[in-house]
RNA sequence: GGGCGGUUAGCUCAGCGGUAGAGCACUACGUUGACAUCGUAGGGGUCACUGGUUCGAUCCCAGUACCGCCCA
């Protein structure tokens, strides 16, 4: 016997570890069969689950659970990415903690060993959180975007290192020195995935450039109707910008070239107004489309090192770029002098040739500004050129500025070297993939979204400046030609790799899968008379030469230290999953993938970069036929969740107090394509009601013998109950497959609910009550043997959606002498069969339910008591709803409370009538209700009535209408008119009476 | 500034050319042998606004207003 309720908090892990148990999980392998496959977009190995994830693998769940039950041989593929900042950093704090030890201090083989300790100990407890939602992953064949240290055989680490060499020899992955963003906290490259801008208050300064050798010029501004507003001599351009340190750097003046009002001073130069008076740099003036005529000044400052908008402007017009900071964000202290500086800069400007290592090692920082902080330095300038009288004023205003994610400082753009990938190329496959449908985006407007992005796409920074990651695999070495130099050691390197290249001029890279194929090409390349070897020190250098006299001439390569951007290898993760590069079994199965789920707003950092890859090394096979996007997850007010705002929701304390299965339908009845999901915990709990209406229904069931476990043919069915019931059943589940393979969660959801709660709890079971109560052995057997099979059926459908509470379900409704096959889950999908409809019977309950409610309503709106039993006739039937009403007597009864339901010629005298068309029923509820409530019952029928009646024939009495409407219509229309009429005048005919009663 | 989306019952949202829907909330009634995590009945809407297309528009088109999100 059944408990009264299912009790999610100790069923739910039992149930899940019977499953894993069982290798439920595991793929059928039948290659027979159509193979379905999912990737997990891998959470961060230091994450915790978050609604966004149990949002996301919920819907991969019901998509795989049902594919499963519909025969595919399903592979889930789970796993976790390596996060490298996030993970480098929980690590660092870790040491810090337990004894001050520093990241250096440890080195970097003895970090990357606390990493790995630290990853089997407590990474992935996502992982873990992911089994409580019940996700049904491929959990045996789990991977990590670093590999498995201890297995030999994985291969996660090679495919990275694979692919970073094909695209270095194809030349799609190169080194430049490029703009980039530095979190100065952490001292690497981040991606744009790790930056978050924020609105913060700060400033606006205007500050006068002055014209060179104190040039004038008549500077006029209009309205709009062209009328002057302003004429005055100015001997200045007026610049305002929110980070005045970064003038130090100034590279030109830009305005617009349609700007009238800067016309007659383009091409000549203006002075920085800060630094030592002798040495103030004079710089061009020059258009851009860049510079908003409307905005500030109109006139914009270039400092092409530091902003990413400038970086655009520098390169588009050839104008130098100068790096103020280092890696700390301080002002550069390193370098020539600021006068030796000034004095090259201004050799540059005026046409010296320089390439950029060149331009970078000036160092323009005026020396009383050298090592300070940037925004001890911005106060000083400030101050400085204040004093100096050039300030024109200071604004209050919002500013938008670039934050770390995990960092928390402001974000500086920074020139530095780095690995890039030619995105730009890569991308031409990807939207052509897209563009031809071999990809699609559902909902299908997405793809505006990444066409928008990839037609923008830019250079993708690779590398970090961290130790946890795959390292980059290249190996320096000097350029042969400089090896006669005797011993010399290059570029003691501290602080990422950028540092150390600044510092060796054109290096010998070689990239190449191992250490050992690196050496091979180094002694290749070097000749054999050379001895190569390894500098594996973490800050190593450059050393090569001939240690004295006629000694054999050594070189030392030493690897670049830096790693690369998780997303790297993550944008592999559909085919290194499957045992990529070797082509093994598994990638012919289960590449390309059937579908990724993900929200939109990592849209571009997964679709694309997988997309790229995929396409690039899987022979121009796109990792996924289906992009399914799906909402964010909001709080009850629309507000995104985060930590900062405190308004996140925990998924497992939903799980804890409603259970998995409520959280995971609230889900999918919410999961609306294109719109976001607002999360209340009162729909959790209407959804964990919907659970617990479900359960007593099986207990109901269960008390009333029906019969679990067995096979039937809807069409075998005889009773019209029955058959209807099978039809409705057909119809929910020709709904819930249509709805899932179209990716519309919420109308299977809406399906399944409507069927479990309104047709089968509140009519189907109501309806078999009497006949289980009743005499009629045959007609009980068949009611046992349906009812129970129609459960079965149900808890199919329902399962891909609450896998917990329909499992136990089928585990605990066994019967003996009928043995359940071991799962639920791995039933096969209820396929929709016409056998299941059945006109003639859906006509016949719909007749009874439309009766029983209207009798309901109308004692209802009469205040007739509800326990009172009263008399009932049917007068007026066809010999059709006659039989009808003979065959569902007791049911009728019992639902409607009337202690009889006869067929009668006329109405008894005093008994208040229920019109419907043809017939009429007639309640004997004289002594329970008082005449103005029956008047008014009346009336107001009769008003609704008229009122459609009006409509209607209002509608039918245009031409236009009845010519050109499809005939259907127009007959449809017609048929209510003469229903409604006969109706109405019944109504009428009470309502006579009625007068004549009072 | 560019792009995308939204505006339907008190709230959260479906629907989408042919008589406006759900859940929650609300009101009244109810110890009906599955379920009070429940049942029955009920109230509640010029489907943001203005035009257009159409026999017919909440739905399609154009514009307006307001609100989100993304990008610059």
């Amino acid at each position: 016997m059944l408990d009264q309720r299912f009790d999610p908090q100790s069923a739910e892990g039992r149930i899940y570890e019977r499953w894993e148990e069982a290798g439920c999980f595991r793929p059928s392998g039948d290659t027979s069969a159509q193979a379905y496959s999912v990737v997990i977009p891998p959470p961060n190995v230091t994450g915790v689950l978050h609604m966004g994830h149990a949002l996301n693998n919920t819907l991969q769940d019901i998509l795989v659970r049902f594919e499963r039950m519909r025969g595919k041989n399903v592979r889930w593929q789970p796993g976790t990415d390596h996060a490298g900042i996030a993970t480098q950093m929980v690590v660092e704090r870790q040491l810090a903690q337990d004894g001050n030890e520093s990241r250096a201090s440890l080195g970097r083989e003895a970090f990357i060993d606390r990493v790995w300790q630290w990853k089997e100990q407590s990474g992935g407890q996502i992982i873990q959180q992911l089994k409580r939602l019940g996700a049904s992953c491929d959990w045996e064949n789990e991977r990590f975007t670093m590999g498995d240290r201890d297995n030999p055989d994985d291969q996660m680490q090679e495919a990275v290192r694979k692919v970073f060499v094909d695209l270095y020899n194809e030349g799609l992955i190169y080194r430049d020195k490029r703009l980039v963003n530095w979190d100065p906290h952490f001292q690497t490259a981040i991606s744009d995935l790790e930056v978050e801008s924020r609105d913060v208050k700060g400033h606006m300064w205007h500050f006068k450039y002055p014209l060179a050798g104190g040039e004038t010029y008549t500077y006029v501004e209009k309205d709009e109707d062209g009328n002057v507003t302003l004429e005055e001599e100015r001997d200045y351009i007026s610049i305002a910008t929110t980070r005045p340190e970064t003038m130090l750097g100034d590279g030109a003046v830009a305005v617009h070239p349609d700007d009238e009002r800067y016309a007659p001073i383009v091409g000549k130069l203006c002075e920085i107004p800060v630094g030592p008076k002798e040495h103030r740099r004079l710089i061009p003036i020059i258009t851009d489309d860049y510079p908003d005529p409307d905005f500030g000044s109109g006139a914009v400052k270039i400092t092409g090192a530091h902003d990413e908008n400038d970086y655009g402007v520098a390169q588009r017009n050839n104008i130098p770029m100068y790096r103020l900071m280092d890696m700390e964000a301080r002002m550069r202290t390193e370098g020539p002098s600021y006068e030796e500086s000034a004095m090259e800069a201004q050799q540059i400007a005026s046409g010296k040739q320089a390439t950029a290592a060149d331009v970078d090692a000036l160092n323009l920082v005026p020396n009383k500004y050298r090592g300070l902080d940037r925004y001890e330095a911005r106060k000083q300038v400030v101050a400085d050129i204040d004093a100096d009288g050039l300030m024109i004023e200071v604004e209050d205003k919002l500013i938008t500025q670039p934050f770390g994610d995990r960092s928390g400082v402001v974000i500086e753009p920074m020139l530095t070297d780095q690995w890039f990938v030619k995105a730009e190329e890569l991308a031409k496959p990807a939207i052509e993939a897209v563009r031809s449908g071999k990809t699609k985006f559902v909902p299908e407007n997405w793809t505006k979204t990444y066409y928008n992005w990839m037609d923008n796409i830019q250079p993708w920074c690779i590398s970090r400046q961290l130790w946890w990651g795959h390292q980059v695999p290249v190996w320096y070495g000097p350029q042969k030609s400089v090896l006669e130099e005797t011993h010399k050691i290059e570029g003691a390197m501290s602080g990422g790799v950028s540092k150390l290249m600044s510092n060796i001029r054109g290096p010998k890279i070689f990239c190449a899968l191992s250490r050992a194929e690196a050496l091979a090409q180094a002694k290749e390349y070097y000749g054999d008379d050379v001895q190569v070897s390894f500098d594996d020190r973490d800050i190593p250098a450059m050393e090569y030469g001939r240690l004295g006299g006629d000694q054999e001439l050594y070189v030392k390569l030493f690897q670049d230290p830096d790693v690369l951007d998780t997303w790297f290898s993550s944008a592999l993760w559909p085919f290194s999953t499957q045992g990529w590069p070797e082509n093994t079994e598994a990638l012919k199965q289960y590449y390309p993938t059937s579908v990724l789920v993900t929200a939109h707003d990592i849209i571009f950092f997964w679709v694309a970069r997988m997309m790229m890859m995929g396409l690039h090394f899987m022979d121009g096979e796109v990792p996924f036929h289906d992009v399914y996007i799906h909402a964010l997850v909001l709080d009850e007010k629309g507000q995104k969740m985060s930590k900062s705002k405190g308004n996140a929701m925990d998924p497992l304390e939903l799980v804890d107090q409603y259970g998995a299965d409520a959280l995971r339908f609230t889900f999918a009845r919410q999961a609306a394509q294109g719109r976001n999901i607002r999360l209340s915990p009162q729909a959790v709990e209407g959804y964990r009601n919907f659970t617990t209406k479900l359960w007593n229904a099986a207990r109901f069931a269960e008390m009333n013998s029906c019969e679990f476990g067995h096979d039937l043919k809807p069409g075998d069915l005889k009773l019209p109950l029955n058959r209807w019931i099978a039809a409705e059943l057909g119809k929910a589940a020709a709904a819930v497959t249509r709805a899932l393979e179209a990716y519309k969660f919420n109308e299977a959801a809406e399906a399944l609910y409507q069927f479990i709660w309104n047709v089968l709890c509140d009519w189907y079971i109501e309806l078999i009550k009497p006949v289980m109560n009743g005499e009629d052995e045959a007609a009980k057997a068949e009611t046992r043997k349906a009812c129970g099979w129609v459960i079965d059926q149900t808890l199919k459908l329902l399962h891909p959606f609450t896998p917990f509470v329909t499992e136990a379900l089928w585990a605990q409704t066994e019967q003996e002498g009928r043995k359940r096959p071991d799962f639920l889950m791995v039933q096969d999908w209820p396929a929709f069969a016409d056998a299941w409809s059945d006109d003639e019977a859906e006509a016949e309950l719909q007749w009874v339910l439309d009766t029983v409610s209207e009798i309901r309503s109308t004692r209802s709106v009469l205040n007739v008591p509800a326990g009172a039993q009263v008399p009932a006739s049917l007068i007026g039937a066809s010999d059709k709803v006659k039989g009808w009403a003979k065959e569902n007597e007791t049911p009728i009864r019992q639902l409607a409370r009337l202690s009889s339901f006869d067929i009668a010629a006329e109405k008894p005298s005093g008994a208040v009538t229920i019109a419907s068309g043809e017939e009429t029923i007639a309640l004997e509820v004289q002594e329970f209700i008082t005449l103005s409530d029956e008047v008014a019952r009346l009336d107001k029928e009769m008003a609704k009535l008229g009122k459609d009646i009006e409509g209607t024939e209002k509608k039918l009495s245009n031409e236009n209408f009845v010519a050109k409407a499809p005939p259907e219509i127009v007959e449809e229309n017609r048929e209510r008119i003469t229903e409604w009429t006969a109706t109405l005048a019944k109504l009428r005919s009470a309502r006579e009476q009625l007068a004549a009663l009072s």
